[in-house]
DNA sequence: AAGAAGATTCGCT
DNA sequence: GCGAATCTTCTTA
């Protein structure tokens, strides 16, 4: 399987909505582990999300992976999600980890080298990038810290710069 | 020890 | 648009 990341968020050091910042604990170590590392978190008591560590080993630092658009293993995913809805499928942080059927035994992984999930190169051009306050989130509400393709109807929320 | 909040999603109205 | 489901972590008693 495989698609284009339309949309992301950052959580970047000191941010007091980063699972990080109060410092290493089980459920967040992967994101101590130094730049490219996945880091599956496990939220609301039903859905994983995916976050590309993004900092020098030691700082606790991640890139939430909020939307894809599927490219490759659409019928795979579409069993995965239970949904033949193309702009469903991995249209918010928790489908995405659903669709790509990610989970706990691929916290940690490196995803800048061969393993079971990886990051690859551009298939095209990416669109204008637009940026918005990150979603869902109750403290730290005036960061423009989400980025996303406008035009895309893979992003999940409101497509609109803020 | 108990309660509330949280980087969400789904089903119903 | 709203509330429930569901569980881990943090806060308060």
């Amino acid at each position: 399987m495989s698609g284009r990341i339309v949309e992301t968020e950052a959580y970047p050091p000191g941010d007091s909505t980063s699972y990080a910042f109060r410092g290493r604990t089980t459920r967040n170590q992967a994101m101590f582990l130094g730049k490219g590392f996945a880091h599956v978190v496990f939220v609301y008591g039903s859905s994983y999300m995916l976050n590309v560590t993004s900092e020098e080993p030691g700082v606790g630092a991640g890139i939430l992976l909020r939307a894809l658009e599927p490219l490759e293993g659409i019928d795979v995913m579409e069993r995965l999600r239970k949904t033949d809805k193309l702009r469903d499928l991995a249209r918010g942080p928790g489908r995405l980890a659903a669709a790509m059927e990610i989970g706990p035994r691929l916290d940690g992984v490196d995803l800048c080298s061969d393993g079971p999930l990886w990051l690859g190169a551009p298939v095209r051009r990416t669109g204008r990038i637009g940026t918005s306050v990150r979603i869902g989130i109750s403290r730290e509400v005036d960061r423009p810290l989400r980025f996303f393709e406008m035009g895309s109807r893979f992003v999940s929320g409101r497509s609109t710069v803020s």
